[in-house]
DNA sequence: TTCCTCAGTTAACAAATGATTAAAAAGGGG
DNA sequence: CCCCTTTTTAATCATTTGTTAACTGAGGAA
């Protein structure tokens, strides 16, 4: 699932320099040469990230970056404004309006990559590596394996789709319901009591004699993950 | 509450002077000079922010950062990297070891200034909203914890409740009617004087020997949190 | 001021709620 | 059909909750 790249720029060779460039990175790209229609395409297609320039016909570059920041539903867009403009004094103003980023043309296509690729590594935390570390234990997605200060440890498939669920979001408590939505599946009906025989297997598994247990019990809350 | 900017840098002159304009800004900041002690400050002190040096002694910049980004509990931390080199290459580089943002020495401190705002903006607000706090206390409601002066309080879940009712609307005074039903909820019935019972449950949980109680009762009328 | 009354405080306890655990039953590949 | 995992069930254990009743103290009346 690649990343959708919105392009609100009005030089048609700026644009397609751009276009083929992140197509080649495997980015879906659209784009809108006026300001006005920019906000409109950007509020229906809600695409990951915009390349915006500072001066657009119809609407200004500011505008649609004030715009767009105001509104709950797309202030997570990141934002990287173009300008032709190197001055200092700019970079801060398009900062404040609330852009992510900033990059002055003539710009160099591989840093404008690599800066995109951070804004999109930032926002998309769900695409995250197949390895992850949370403290001493670390779960490979890809071998699934689990280690526990560098010593594997064996888990059966649920325990480790529940391991795994936790460890996005560490120290969150789950209740049960949630946890059998998200690990178990939503259609999927089992009791709830069937969560805490799987907790319990979990934490059998990955505890150390004389530790702090790694899972905390919330009474009538749930369970999370803790350090 | 202000956020906590953390400098690895090891030339005094630029620590200095980042120091200097950061506190002017209102950031707490705090730094070291070597790698392998910065990389154990920033695992304890856990800031918001970091300003690392690309070539540091002990353990390099790139070698932190690629570190604390494989650690689920450290790599939402926003990472501006500091390097004497202009050239491309290395912004590639530092994008890719997970840095988020990349600034060549001399630096502009307004620039600087701006692109640690623009972080902090976007890393913050994931973390913030379900936090509340009342002078000094402070709820969780993703973690479920509770804090009063930063040390941690255990609630059962009714107190913690209760605390986090009044929390929503602080001084105003409610009758036990009042809480009953936004507490308890509307079809529940308990006697009133369980109230009572719990306001002291939640007094004894919360209290500090020696200081302003925190719940104030209104006799004949019900009660309030105070700061 | 003193005394009385009423509202709020407190402690103790029994009931209920929720979590843990072990063991049995039920599935589901190989 | 056997083995392994998952789910259910039910007994047990732990914590929380609501109730009661005695106690305390504030504030008004005399």
């Amino acid at each position: 699932m690649s990343a959708h790249v919105f392009i609100a720029e009005d030089e048609a060779s700026i644009v397609s320099l751009l276009k083929y460039n992140l197509e080649k990175e495997g980015y879906k790209v659209s784009h809108s040469e006026n300001g006005e229609d920019a906000l409109k395409q950007i509020k229906s297609k809600q695409p990951d990230l915009i390349l915006m320039d500072w001066m657009l016909p119809e609407l200004s570059g500011v505008e649609i970056c004030k715009n767009l920041k105001k509104d709950n539903k797309f202030n997570d867009i990141p934002i990287i404004m173009l300008t032709a403009k190197g001055e200092e004094e700019d970079k801060i103003k398009a900062f404040d309006t609330g852009a992510d980023d900033y990059v002055t043309k003539p710009f160099s296509q591989k840093e404008l990559n690599a800066r995109i690729k951070s804004l999109l590594r930032r926002s998309k935390p769900q695409s995250s590596s197949d390895i992850v570390e949370f403290t001493d234990l670390k779960i490979d997605r890809i071998t699934k394996r689990v280690y526990r200060k560098d010593k594997e440890i064996t888990l059966g498939p649920t325990e480790f789709k529940l391991l795994d669920f936790f460890i996005k979001n560490p120290k969150r408590v789950y209740s049960r319901e949630q946890l059998l939505n998200n690990v178990w599946g939503e259609d999927i009906y089992v009791e709830s009591r069937t969560v805490d025989v799987h907790i319990r297997r979990l934490r059998q598994a990955i505890n150390i004699q004389n530790t702090k247990p790694l899972i905390r019990t919330v009474r009538s809350a749930g369970y999370s993950l803790e350090s």
